[in-house]
DNA sequence: AATTTATAGTTTGTATAGCAAACTAGTTTG
DNA sequence: CAAACTAGTTTGCTATACAAACTATAAATT
């Protein structure tokens, strides 16, 4: 693979993974077994509604896992990263470094 | 600066430069002094009209600069990055690196 | 005990932006 | 001279990121 085409590549990136929210929430899924909202939350700033949208895409394309229960009597909700999710984290970071070096 | 800070510095990556496609532009523009508009079209496949539109927004930004001249009696348009654009690039991958490694 | 405030999310509305199709303007070819 | 090609730009559509508004329950305050 020669150099214009490892820059190229860049247009082949997930789009899903690339935009920097996901991408946050996918680098943080992927070092914990398991993490809540309130505290990805809390550590990105982002508003619920936002990170709760992400959150649905992310589920929708099988690259997290999402746990609705209850903590006491408040409502808990629990992401994990899928295998899916965590090849699709790896294949981006392959393919954004390999550019990045071009 | 901790992990976690290192990860919701992806929240501050400049969109400008964070879109695949102007990436690969200003990829290819720091690697050489000058590039032709249907150069970055061919290499790149993406249609005049987005080539365009990007084109555009890289210049009011001020990270590349754009001169339309003739060649013999076609049109000509040259890219070039300015030191604003390659510094936009080189902080964009600073700040890309050290998410990726946390 | 009733009202306010806080917790934990989801849904809705808006504004931006990426993309290609359609358009403009000039040039070469048949 | 008409058709096709070159080199871009403008326009219109669609998707999406974002926050404000909303829902529902629980805790605190008066």
């Amino acid at each position: 693979m020669n150099n214009d085409e490892k820059l190229t590549g860049l247009l082949n990136l997930d789009r899903l993974v690339h935009e920097p929210a996901r991408l946050l929430m996918l680098s943080v899924l992927a070092q914990a077994k398991q993490v809540e909202f309130t505290y990805l939350e809390t550590l990105s700033g982002l508003s619920k509604g936002n990170l709760s949208s992400h959150m649905s895409k992310l589920e929708a394309a099988g690259l997290i896992e999402v746990t609705k229960s209850f903590r006491g009597k408040r409502p808990l909700t629990e992401l994990r990263i899928t295998p899916a999710g965590r090849k699709a984290l790896t294949d981006y970071r392959r393919q954004l470094s390999s550019a990045m070096q071009a």
